[in-house]
DNA sequence: ATCCAGGGGTCAC
DNA sequence: GTGACCCATGGA
């Protein structure tokens, strides 16, 4: 059968579970930059020729990506998008060979078989996001996050919804920090945000860039240079947005907690111990921490909200 | 009330 | 390189 003009045809690779992807996109936090509904997943994309609604969803080989109020006018970069949002191009079957080969992590394994990173392959989100994120409980964090986006980002109506473009850094590079502050996010980080949005204005950063310099440890010190960008936040983008498998947020209060649960490791001073449980996953640490933080949001009898 | 949350910067030593 | 302190807000 010969794919429609407006859509967009992804084979699903091996090991791989949307309903895994789908319930990491709704866990019930709120996010403004994607939608859930009827098993598909919603973005609002930015194209030449406008904004373009698109719903991903899965038939039996292949995930679909469809356009919603408008064909889709940029194919190519909207799949390379998707593939890169739920990780598609990654033969993860070494991960699992890995996983069993630690009988106190082996049950994540079975567990979450078929979870694959979820990314953010837009980077000035993800560090914006990492900046409003820091050191807050998620829920506020993501509250946060949504006052921001209804303010200073291009939205789109459709049939009594309305979704979201991110915010364009060249709009909040000139934003005060008194206007910021009015949607609570403090001084500091308010100084962190147009301190970064300045820099994409400016052509400073990119994700090219980043991803010229090969290195993992390079991309995480370039990342670092930057104020409000320290170890936790050049992981982390290291992870969602720059395709790096070897992230470790050290002091993640996530990974802290998942590693006491299995390993009995302690919460605080314990670098030396979190680098021995991830030296065995050379080349996929970053999975290994997403498999952790997936671990939180269960506990045996079912979900936790 | 107290502690913690998917931290980071700054400063003293 | 390490430790103490500050920033700020909400949830448990």
């Amino acid at each position: 059968v010969k794919a429609r003009k407006n859509t967009i045809r992804i084979p699903k690779p091996q090991l791989f579970n949307f309903s895994e992807t789908l319930w990491f996109l709704d866990r019930n936090l709120d996010d403004c930059m994607h939608a859930v509904e009827n098993g598909k997943a919603r973005r609002l994309f930015k194209t030449p020729t406008g904004n373009v609604l698109v719903d991903v969803s899965e038939v039996s080989t292949d995930l679909i990506a469809e356009g919603v109020n408008a064909p889709i006018s940029e194919p190519d970069e909207i799949r390379r998008f998707i593939i890169e949002w739920f990780d598609l191009e990654r033969d993860i079957r070494p991960f699992y060979k890995l996983l069993k080969s630690d009988p106190d992590l082996a049950p994540l394994a079975k567990r979450y078989r078929g979870f694959r990173i979820v990314g953010l392959p837009d980077l000035y989100e993800c560090l914006v996001w990492c900046v409003m994120g820091q050191q807050i409980n998620l829920g506020f964090a993501y509250r946060l996050k949504r006052r921001f986006v209804e303010l200073y980002g291009e939205h789109l109506d459709h049939e009594g919804k309305r979704y979201y473009i991110f915010p364009d850094p060249r709009v909040v590079k000139d934003l005060s920090v008194e206007e910021l502050r009015k949607i609570q996010l403090p001084t500091r980080k308010a100084e962190y945000i147009t301190g970064i949005s300045r820099l994409f204005a400016n052509g400073e950063i990119s994700k090219e860039m980043l991803l010229s310099l090969k290195s993992e440890e390079g991309m995480i010190a370039e990342l670092m240079k930057i104020r409000g960008i320290g170890e936790w936040t050049a992981n982390y983008t290291l992870m969602k947005t720059l395709g790096g498998m070897n992230g470790i947020p050290y002091g993640d209060s996530g990974v802290n907690n998942a590693l006491l649960k299995f390993k009995g490791i302690p919460k605080k001073n314990n670098r030396v111990q979190v680098d021995k449980v991830f030296g065995q996953f050379r080349g996929w640490k970053t999975y290994l921490v997403f498999y952790l933080w997936r671990s939180l949001r269960e506990k045996e009898g079912g979900m936790v909200i």
